[in-house]
DNA sequence: ACTATCGGATAGTTACAGTATCCATGCTGA
DNA sequence: TCAGCATGGATACTGTAACTATCCGATAGT
């Protein structure tokens, strides 16, 4: 297909298509002729992919080309591609440094039975958001760590469970792309629907309306 | 205390200050004469939270400036502050719609047991995730909602013990604004702590160093 | 042959989040 | 006391990110 297809079955307006282009997030067209382009089913596919990271995701351009980067790696670590892809999705500011909020994260990570090294990307963040916690004068923050942790156990056996439902290498790289992206927007909206539950607010509103479900 | 000062304690610059100012992050300070004025520790807090807000949580000025609109409506409902807030953290777009993925979420909230109205922010911000996963040929992604439910379930509880332990109301307010913000960029680091250490690599990488605990 | 479309390059636009400059006034220390 | 630096407030400017528009010569399809 050629560009003005592309456009149209994306839903995405073909400047935006070349801009893409230009940034490296789509591989060139193959070329027919020196000024005309052929595109795939995989142009489609990326250019979907893309979309969903940028506009689900919020994540900038320069994080997509850090996640596809992993993806068309050749290496393809899953390990690793998971890593790039924490790293993209997170905000850049790590925060700042307080001693006390390292020794709360090397406790939890003790209390945890989990080992990792403080260089890693997930052990700074943790001590950023600490020390930002307690400058906001929040250091009881640091209480709801563990509770963070009986939170992700499940969530990482799903993240898990579906990369592994994978049936190619290169099905379950994308799994980790479209099971962290999604997954932290879809988490979310589960988090309020949980934390909306919990607090036993299911009497009708203000606007009392047909309520979706009925068990 | 003067501006100078509000900024040498919180590492904000004082233009920076002053835009806050004008855009209604911050009160304006007591004028003591026409063209002085005072700030109190109050302001240093708010400052500092707005700080945390921007950088920790990656939110835009203007979802700034309504999570603390519901931090100071007299009404002070928590419940809706708790939605004001997971709508000003998640991205503005909700996604596309589709049959089958309204189909999804109802089947879901149906397992789950919890009631919602499909008019309801997170309803249909679920609805825009498995809708955009099936366009990119995720379909299986729906499969993964049962293990976000157990996930957040645990989240949810720490969510509530710690508003439950606030003080007072206006501390249960800021506690649920500092429990998602900050929580969902700590959450997203002890994901990433999970996923490494279910995924079975405690192995040393190519830069073998030296673990921060060890069990 | 002719006209719409294409690819590629370059330039322009919009929104956001600050920064910088001005100015009239206030405070402060020699 | 008064010179000079800081302050509050208004206005204008800057930089970056993510597009969007225009132009061009070269096909493609009829």
């Amino acid at each position: 297909m050629r560009i003005a297809e592309l456009s149209r079955r994306s839903g995405v307006p073909v400047p935006t298509i070349k801009y893409y282009l230009r940034e490296g997030l789509l591989p060139a067209g193959e070329l027919t002729s020196p000024n005309q382009a052929r595109y795939s089913d995989d142009h489609l596919h990326r250019l979907r992919l893309v979309r969903a990271m940028v506009e689900l995701g919020g994540l900038s351009i320069a994080a997509v080309r850090e996640v596809l980067g992993a993806l068309d790696d050749p290496e393809k670590s899953l390990h690793k591609a998971m890593g790039t892809i924490s790293a993209a999705v997170a905000p850049a500011d790590l925060g700042s440094e307080d001693e006390v909020a390292h020794e709360q994260v090397a406790a939890f990570l003790e209390r945890q039975g989990w080992v990792c090294r403080p260089t890693s990307y997930a052990y700074k963040a943790l001590v950023g958001v600490l020390a930002t916690a307690r400058e906001v004068g929040h250091e009881r923050f640091a209480d709801m760590l563990d509770g963070f942790a009986a939170a992700a156990r499940p969530l990482a056996e799903a993240d898990l469970g579906y990369v592994l439902g994978a049936g190619s290498k290169d099905e379950a790289l994308e799994a980790v792309v479209v099971g962290t992206v999604l997954g932290d927007a879809a988490m979310a909206a589960v988090r309020a629907l949980a934390r909306r539950e919990l607090s036993g607010v299911r009497q009708a509103e203000e606007t009392p309306t047909q309520p979706c479900s009925n068990p």
